[in-house]
RNA sequence: GCCGCCAUCGUCUAGCGGUUUAGGACAUCGCCCUCUCAAGGCGGAGAUCACGGGUUCAAAUCCCGUUGGCGGCGCCA
């Protein structure tokens, strides 16, 4: 048997939002998994709305999740190209097939405007009738459509949908589904400047293209009994078809902008890490039976059958994809975080946030920071006071230096001299802090607490030592000092 | 209005007729670890499997209906 040949067909209208990457990860994984072709078509039709700027941009999230195609801009098979329906309609591919219909009389020309279509199907809703064109210029004689072409009007092209027959097709996430033709309009399938509609253009190129599977949204569900009703009518042999359930917003109306981030570069943007995404939107629709959680991308590979996937629809949960960017991020070794921020830097564009930064120094606290990090957007406010003079929070100096003001002092001062003389390791520092405690009658959190603020203008932060080894002496010095001067006087 | 899809803890889900006092994950709560914050470990709470009828010796699992949610109904894709 051929390989599968799957696709994914954004068009480009937007961004790559988080529904088209489910939608294209599904078919990524099932195309890997298969040993299959995983194809990338852009549906460009709509000349309103299509531009180059948001090609570009789809191109490069996909890019940036990984998930690479095999075929499509720029990995053009002559067999198949173009990839672009704008550049097929030029190269009169689609034009072929509506000549076909026409000639066969499973296709007509229409005149009618679409204020008088639109009047038809409220006429027809009122019924409580299906709404839909009522065919009038299927009637049309030669004669008269000769007349009308000659005063300079332009029709469309209807489909003639058969009557009285219903469509039928075994879903292959969903199983069995079926539509009554009748309720079924006789759609528009070119425009009256001679450009395909969608569910014409998508058959075409997914015949032309031997797209064997069809993974798509079950938004789609409805268009599919038109489109198989066209292979149908071109004698062409059907795809599989699989229609993967929605993602919804919390209020459980679907996913978009309105619930916040969609945009995959937002999420590039924030931070997570594009195995995380796609492990999360795997999760969502598609389980194993032991409902593992963590995969990375070759076993998703491994592990993916559409036959897991499910029917109903699931709601995005920001949190837990943030739990999951922080477990991806564990799992990393502290060079491999080092090298992902660098990147990510670069790829926002905010590579000016680390200006006079020790790499060396970052390196190490990242390092100490290592299980905080849920995205790389932390890492700089999480790191910061290392570089630059530390800010005193607020809070940190009513509940550690006033509360205490005493004991924080005596502490302060005492080790301001006492540390010229200690080793500056996190082994050495904590036998200093914990005998300084012991000699003076202080708990521990008495003489730790003051100097982690002293040190670092917070109460919360990596280990103490650690921290003040990094720091050094001098600065450590330096800083329990200014703190002195600020606080104490 | 017409057509279609869907329905298990707050959320994602396992379950494909008996092994289920319905399992896991996120979130939440408690305890432990601990110099803070995390991370980690342990444990708790949380679902009359939407509702009502069937089928069957046996149903969360199959069938029908109801209700609810969502989607589509464009010379958008």
């Amino acid at each position: 048997m051929a390989l599968p040949r799957v696709r994914f067909a954004p068009s480009p209208t937007g961004d790559l939002h988080i529904g088209g990457v489910r939608t294209a990860l599904f078919n990524y994984l099932f195309a890997r998994n298969q040993d299959g072709v995983f194809v990338l078509r852009i549906e460009d039709t709509d000349e309103q709305r299509s531009t180059d700027e948001s090609t570009k941009i789809i191109l490069y999230a996909l890019k940036w999740l990984g998930l690479e195609w095999d075929e499509g801009p720029s990995k053009e098979v002559e067999k198949y190209a173009p990839y672009f329906q704008m550049k097929r309609k030029e190269a009169g591919i689609y034009q072929k097939y509506i000549d076909e219909l026409l000639q066969k009389g499973l296709a007509y020309k229409c005149f009618c405007s679409p204020e008088e279509v639109e009047e038809m199907r409220k006429e027809a809703q009122k019924k409580k009738l299906p709404p839909k064109y009522d065919r009038r210029c299927s009637h049309l004689t030669p004669q008269q459509i000769k007349e009308k072409e000659d005063q300079g009007l332009k029709p469309v092209i209807r489909f003639k949908i058969p009557q009285g027959q219903k469509v039928v097709w075994d879903d292959l996430i969903r199983g069995h589904i079926e539509f009554e033709n009748d309720v079924l309009d006789d759609f528009v399938i070119a425009k009256a400047n001679g450009v395909p509609t969608y569910n014409f253009a998508c058959v075409v190129d997914d015949r032309l293209q031997e797209i064997s599977h069809v993974i798509r949204g079950d938004d789609h569900i409805s268009n599919t009994p038109k489109q198989l009703l066209i292979y149908d009518a071109l004698n062409w042999p059907r795809p599989q078809l699989a229609h993967t359930a929605m993602i919804l917003g919390p209020d459980g109306a679907r996913l978009s902008k309105r619930h916040g981030h969609t945009s995959v570069l937002e999420y590039q943007k924030e931070g997570y890490l594009p195995e995380a995404l796609l492990n999360y939107l795997a999760l969502l629709g598609w389980s194993t039976t032991d409902s593992q959680q963590i995969f990375t991308l070759p076993e998703l590979i491994e592990k993916f059958s559409l036959s897991q996937c499910g029917s109903s629809p699931s709601t995005f949960d920001p949190v837990k994809l943030l739990w999951l960017n922080g477990e991806k991020i564990r799992s990393k070794t502290n060079g491999e975080i080092y090298d992902l921020f660098l990147v990510w830097l670069k790829q926002t564009n905010q590579e000016n946030l680390i200006d006079g930064w020790d790499r060396q120094i970052l390196k190490k606290a990242i390092e100490l920071e290592h299980d905080k990090i849920k995205l790389l957007k932390d890492i700089p406010t999480l790191v910061d006071f290392f570089f630059k003079p530390c800010i005193y929070e607020d809070e940190a100096v009513q509940k550690v230096f006033k509360k205490n003001l005493e004991s924080a002092k005596l502490v302060l001062a005492k080790s301001a001299k006492n540390l010229e003389n200690v080793e500056f390791s996190a082994e050495a520092l904590e036998n200093y802090a914990r005998d300084f405690a012991k000699e003076n009658n202080l708990s521990n959190g008495k003489v730790f607490h003051p100097l982690r603020v002293a040190a670092s203008g917070r109460t919360q932060g990596p280990s103490l030592f650690h921290l003040m080894e990094l720091l050094g002496r001098k600065e450590v010095i330096a800083r329990i000092n200014t703190a002195l001067e600020k606080f104490f006087s």
